[in-house]
DNA sequence: GTCTATAGGCCGATAGAC
DNA sequence: GTCTATCGGCCTATAGAC
């Protein structure tokens, strides 16, 4: 697969109806199961198109799915709203980005495309970087900048800010995201995902808090 | 009349050269490509045996790929060593194991079971359980004992030693290993594993090190 | 653009000879 | 147990009518 199965940005966008009911069949129907399972026929019964007329929007199979799950990428990206601005509790402040960002993180739609970027990373590689670029290194990058902030004006010690950013991150993945992943039960539940992030802000104050807390 | 009392005749561990055949085969395909796209064909083919002789052994390829996948589970267990009896240095005993944790977790047939455990467990959902029980509770669950261990001798400050233990394991898997998941170049190499892993213990310490260090 | 119909191939699984 | 040969079905993709 070549790198421009992604680029299908058609400049104008196209709103026929029986595309855009194509676009939400396979969707869907990718989402749920990935590229292997899902048959062109199927596709186009649940879009209630002819197969011809699919082959008709779209050149192949596999750019199809290139065009469905590039696109969702983006589309689920998590929410990079900004951080909060100097003079709040630093504990709060902490304890808000954890949760949204593992409930991002544990929410079926990111799970599903997650799921999907794993597995068919090797014969699309572009989708690796698509769900990249789309959340997670640019939201390291954005919390790594307001650490920065922070450390500078004293209320964190983290001289390496990309570190203690990326770390962040990570506390808020433990056992409990690869049980997620892994669809193995229980569920993680509301208190599980509490527990969990009051666990990551403790332990990242405890390291980066500044010192002599 | 059966003439062993070890081994049922088509049941158990069959040292039949075929078989055996088989078995690699299926191994090294599955492993590479996951499920949907080897065919039984494919499997008979890389084995030198025929279609019939491969469905004489495993009843359908479900079955045949359950019984490789979740075995495979148990093969490529991270390697449970002893951790080290007191006195060591703290620092070094945890870069050691984080050093050999984070190997595991990058090696190539790691990599291929946990995507492949992930993209399947929908439909084989005994598969993300095999793969959980087979080395990352267990890990988790032994180095917990470790850190109680080192928390009542004062060497530690964990009070919740399996939380602790949780988190250094969730520090060893940064944005970096996410990166390796999805295939995104360059690959980790020896110095980026390093750093890793002193910045996790480095955290670590920080947040659990002996009060007063 | 959209349809029906089908080409052409590979799939999982089996029958029957030995 | 092992083989060859094949079945029936589903797959991607296309031809041709409208």
């Amino acid at each position: 697969m070549s790198e421009t199965l992604l680029a299908t940005p058609t400049a104008h966008a196209d709103a026929s109806p029986k595309r855009q009911a194509i676009i939400e069949a396979a969707t869907r129907l990718f989402m749920a199961q990935g590229y292997g399972p899902v048959s062109m026929d199927a596709i186009a019964r649940a879009a209630n198109v002819s197969k011809a007329t699919l082959y008709a929007h779209f050149a192949s199979k596999d750019r199809l799915f290139a065009t469905i799950v590039g696109g969702r990428c983006t589309q689920v990206a998590f929410d990079n709203a900004p951080f909060p601005a100097d003079g709040l509790d630093m504990r709060q402040v902490l304890t808000g980005i954890g949760r949204r960002l593992l409930g991002f993180l544990l929410a079926p739609e990111t799970q599903s495309i997650l799921r999907i970027a794993i597995v068919e990373s090797a014969r699309f590689p572009e989708l690796g970087t698509a769900f990249l670029d789309s959340g997670p290194s640019m939201f390291i990058t954005r919390l790594a900048a307001w650490i920065a902030a922070e450390h500078a004006a004293g209320r964190l010690d983290a001289p390496d800010a990309r570190v203690a950013a990326d770390q962040f991150g990570a506390l808020l993945r433990p056992l409990m995201f690869l049980r997620a992943m892994l669809a193995v039960k229980p569920a993680p539940d509301e208190a599980e995902i509490m527990a969990t992030v009051d666990a990551a802000v403790e332990t990242f104050l405890r390291a980066y808090g500044p010192r002599g807390r």
